[in-house]
DNA sequence: TTGAAAGCGTTACCAA
DNA sequence: TTGGTAACGCTTTCAA
């Protein structure tokens, strides 16, 4: 493969010169601009965006770390990203951290190895502590989904209690009030908040928290799916589950067993993935805009470590989960259901 | 942050040795290792991997071209090969290539341009002439889903001819006579193979094939679900789709015009996302192997281009999809309902 | 406006 | 078993 020596003798210019071509500079007269782009093209000339890492002491690379690349909102995070950095040349890296502190960790220090110019972090079982020494050596962090006392301006988060609190008024005000919940993982700080949500939701409400009503998943179907089957005695009238993955376990539990979503119980999930509207019923949730939070870190990281204004001047840093209303909850103000 | 001048001074070596050290070389002796092994533990030395591999000439980076990184089946793909490739040290990056053939050739040029010692390409606008002349340049070129002549032994595919033969003798044996069909767009190869298979099992069981009962999809829930708005009328038994999404669009046509599935019509899909085992009726499908699939390239490449010997010898380049048989598609020999 | 040359942080060869 | 040092391909001063 050319290199830009090859090009320089081609051209009859110095590398030095090429490298000006090459980068935009002015200072190159438009004759051996010509000359230099014809050799390029001669050769076939394509530079080394390792050597050029090394020399200018920027990779070009921004690395990510998510828990799971094979997990749709996942996904969607990074190509949304990757998109939006391809535009610049910028290469986006991802590695998975399996919610795993070691694996995590692992991942952050295999993507400083590759001199990344920048990282974004869904990470969740880190601790605080590693974090905020990571920011202080390498400014350009931005963190997903989880807020650090003291990293603020780092963290683009959810308001996860905002969306719960939301969804389950949302629930009450349609006359339920024997509500049960099929929590995440309590280990995770998502988990907990969209539970703490829940249960502020009811107090302001002053409903019944009945312990037997509550149930921690695992945020996959077949959690969701188990859960439902010990919750199916409790008469309740509706469920709020921590994600949209439980809630396609806790519907399917319910088809398979013969009971009507809404009719006899209404379902309401959280992250609105893709697939929730196809599901039957229409599953009722709380958007989780992951896309426009892609889209926030990437400009976030362009403007401050590649110096590419965006188009939104100060970007948003904390994100309104929005209620989607579809068909798996039932309106049972004025039913005698109501009052099971 | 440190570099191994500065470990080396710290140990009192030379960087050549503490190289040696960190690369296990076996011509080291124990009391320099452990001296070296401190200095990179008290300056917190991480190797710089640019640096390594423009010294080395490996630079440990696959690079992968998909279509989509979002989309689901594409993640698994992505997701799979980077946890194998991580296990070795081995950095996976990703591209997308958006189905153009523009856009397909730039990711590659780009992921050439980082110096990537492999490719792995799922790509499917871009010509056999620039893929051909890829693979002689760049010897580790795998390509998925894709059979390009006279690059066979870099091909790893899905036989998706043979997959949807056997899905339509499947809905053949059940009875069905009048079995239409959502295709794949026909520019792309895969949804040509899969329309094919489904034609000569027709033609093999002597059935008709009426235009009418034909419609060419996007590969989206959406034109899925208006593909089957057209085919409602014609009085088909069974609708077999080119890939799951469309399915679950025809499902979702069909649950909300009160047509039951599959008592009044039979829906097949082809893929077995993940999400196919929770639509209402679960899905009946051909399973795409998409983790093997990843992992065989993974292996591939692990054993071609690092010398990474792997548990299966000889690669499988060709997979077959198997028949996933959930409720979606009825049995309807012996039924007044076969001879609508 | 261009060129020469000194890095960037490693590896790998040749000597010692 | 170790050290010295020339690459690797580019960028970036400093001079011209």
């Amino acid at each position: 493969m050319a290199t830009i020596k090859d090009v320089s003798k081609h051209a009859g210019v110095s590398p030095a010169t090429v490298s000006r071509v090459l980068n935009n500079s002015e200072l190159v007269v438009e004759k051996t601009r010509i000359k230099v782009m014809a050799a390029v093209e001669a050769l076939g000339y394509r530079p080394n965006t390792l050597a050029r890492a090394m020399a200018s002491g920027r990779s070009g690379i921004v690395g990510m770390v998510v828990p799971e690349m094979s997990s749709p909102i996942h996904a969607r995070f990074i190509g949304e990203a990757e998109k939006l950095f391809r535009q610049h040349k910028i290469q986006l890296i991802g590695a998975s951290g399996h919610c795993d502190p070691e694996q995590e960790r692992e991942a952050i220090e295999f993507l400083l190895q590759c001199r990344c110019d920048a990282l974004i972090l869904l990470v969740e079982a880190i601790d605080d502590g590693y974090l905020k020494e990571l920011a202080e050596r390498e400014a350009n962090v931005v963190l997903i989904n989880r807020q650090v006392t003291g990293l603020d301006s780092h963290c683009i988060t959810l308001d996860n209690v905002n969306g719960s609190f939301t969804a389950t008024e949302h629930l009450i005000e349609l006359g339920h009030q024997r509500i049960g919940c099929i929590t995440g993982p309590q280990n995770k700080q998502d988990a907990r908040e969209r539970f703490e949500g829940f249960q502020q939701a009811l107090q302001q409400h002053q409903l019944i928290q009945n312990p037997a009503w509550l149930i921690e998943g695992e945020f996959t179907e077949k959690s969701g799916y188990q859960a439902m089957a010990k919750l199916i005695d409790q008469q309740l009238t509706a469920v709020f589950c921590g994600n949209d993955e439980m809630a396609f376990g806790a519907l399917a539990y319910c088809r398979e067993h013969g009971i009507s979503v809404p009719q006899q119980i209404s379902i309401m999930g959280f992250d609105d993935l893709h697939f929730a509207s196809y599901t039957f019923p229409a599953l009722t949730t709380m958007h989780f805009p992951a896309d426009t939070m892609a889209v926030a870190a990437t400009e976030f990281l362009l403007s401050r470590c590649y110096d590419i204004a965006s188009a939104s001047s100060a970007p948003v840093m904390t994100y309104l989960p929005t209620l989607v209303s579809r068909d798996s909850v039932a309106d049972i103000r004025n039913h005698a259901h109501a009052s099971l």
